[in-house]
DNA sequence: CCTCTGTATAACGTTGCTTTTATATGAGCA
DNA sequence: TGCTCATATAAAAGCAACGTTATACAGAGG
């Protein structure tokens, strides 16, 4: 399931430009020449090595059609951090409503009702 | 919101060792020599500098006690994380939803209702 | 074949994170 | 006041990540 050697998912995403490459992925495939062009301040060479990154990590597909690499979105690797965030929902959750309870109590003297 | 100078909130989560402290403080709040003790493997000072990262970034909060600190997790900061992924979520609920489509076929040779 | 295009890999330098040892700070207590 | 406990900070070492330049490689087309 992660992988042997290798970046995790988490540290996958946490480098801005792979962020950034994933979010311009949600377009749809594109071929790596598009992602370079995407990024003026990046060399080829540097966004093939985050490509690889995001590859190797199983956060994108690569499919070859003549000499270009298309790549695509797979986004189903990042349920992982997903599954991980369930755990503290319940948290920030609870703390939002302590403050809604807050601003009720404030603005109408009353509280508001349990759960 | 983010943060001046320092790590963003997915760098932070990036480290295994923080994000299993993290998890330790579900449990409740912990004075700094607990999580000290809960990873034998590393140092004291090792852990306060991964306590000051989750600090600045705003996962934590501490309270000092006579010579203790306690610190508390703050959940909250997680949902910039969750906010992320939101537009991702889409894309593996549907490639989930094609799996599902794919066993409901396999199993009844029917297709299953749109959406 | 030869060359051009698109992309990956190699080698290397730099920067920055993580960890360690050593030390400072600060509260409680004899 | 002097000592001890709990924790933070400083300084330095080790190493891994990211970027760059240079080069390899594979497919398309003349």
């Amino acid at each position: 399931m992660g992988n042997t050697r290798g970046v995790d998912v988490f540290t996958a995403v946490a480098d801005q430009t792979r962020r950034a490459m994933l979010d311009l992925l949600t377009g749809g495939e594109r071929p790596a020449g598009d992602l370079v062009a995407a990024f003026p301040a990046l060399t080829q060479p540097a966004i093939s090595r985050h490509l690889r990154v995001l590859r190797e990590v199983g956060l994108v597909d690569v499919r070859a059609q003549a000499q270009r690499r298309i790549y695509t979105l797979r986004a189903e690797r990042l349920s992982e951090v997903d599954a991980w965030l369930d755990q503290y929902r319940q948290y920030w959750a609870r703390h939002l409503d302590a403050i809604e309870d807050q601003l009720a109590t404030t603005h109408t003297g009353k509280k508001r009702s349990k759960r």
